[in-house]
DNA sequence: CTCCTATCCTGCGAGC
DNA sequence: TGCTCGCAGGATAGGA
């Protein structure tokens, strides 16, 4: 599910609600994610007091006052939140923190990712630019294409290419640019490699403004729901008419994923 | 290298 | 109503 709209909103619901807070009580409920939870998961959390509240293309980073980080991503389905005491099913991980804050970490499908790092993460080395940063240039993108036989939307996913960008986004991005999914990326002219970079940024930026997607399950960091998935141009709108042209909107899989487009308004 | 497929897991909607 | 099938926002180990 979470994406980097959503993974932002769940960042800057949560930061006010953790921030120079201690962790008093971790509960692991269901150890059994993507990788395990670490057995001594619990043990090295509890005590630290988190610094800040920071994102990584998809990861969320909870920088602890001591140099470690609590490292989490969301797979499809996670969700992390504040909630009152209880627990509904699929509540996996509880944490308590020293003001009384009860956060939850739910994911039913358990594909997301969660352990406690001395440092700086390895694995987040191999990533590649966050769509946000500077560095996200045309220069990068036009390298990044250079020689690649692959779909541009397969590229633009490759989270060590393009870190934080999945399946909704990169559908509606390539609609903005007026770029079919399945464009071959070196074929791609400078202007069309400008028009996504562009459409990257506003596409976005309007989604985090929107609360991100909430397609089935996703909730932001208090619980509640998103409503760009109102806003989708593309995405699962196989056979609903182009709000730009009128034109039927086509669905194809793309490496495994499902791609919608335009057929008119994308070359 | 580079790219695609299958797989992990649960839930839900479509079709029968 | 209840069953089976296919598909779902991600990442990655394999094989071609």
């Amino acid at each position: 599910m979470p994406e980097l709209p959503e993974v932002e909103t769940i960042r800057r619901t949560l930061l006010p609600r953790v921030l120079g807070r201690g962790v008093v009580a971790v509960r692991v409920r269901e150890a059994r994610l993507r990788a395990p939870v670490p057995a001594d998961f619990a043990a090295r959390l509890v005590g630290r007091n988190v610094a800040d509240l920071r994102r990584v293309g998809k990861y969320l980073l909870f920088d602890l006052d001591d140099g470690g980080v609590w490292l989490v991503h969301l797979g499809m389905t996670g969700c992390l939140a504040t909630r009152s005491p209880g627990h509904a099913r699929h509540d996996h991980i509880h944490l308590e923190f020293s003001d009384g804050t009860q956060l939850v970490y739910n994911d039913p499908r358990r594909f997301g990712l969660m352990r406690v790092a001395d440092g700086y993460p390895e694995e987040l080395s191999a990533l590649g630019i966050d769509p946000l940063s500077p560095g996200y240039s045309c220069e990068y993108l036009r390298d990044a294409c250079r020689g690649r036989a692959r779909p541009i939307k397969t590229l633009l996913m490759d989270q060590a290419i393009v870190a934080g960008l999945g399946n909704i986004y990169a559908s509606e991005i390539l609609f903005h640019s007026g770029v079919r999914p399945s464009r071959r990326a070196a074929t791609l002219r400078r202007r069309e490699i400008e028009r996504i970079r562009t459409a990257t940024g506003a596409v976005l930026e309007r989604a985090i403004r929107k609360g991100g997607s909430s397609i089935s399950d996703y909730r932001d960091g208090e619980g509640r729901s998103g409503y760009f998935q109102l806003e989708l141009d593309v995405y699962d709108r196989r056979g609903q008419a182009c709000h730009k042209c009128g034109a039927t909107i086509r669905g194809r899989v793309l490496s495994g994923r499902s791609s919608f487009y335009c057929p008119s308004c994308q070359k």
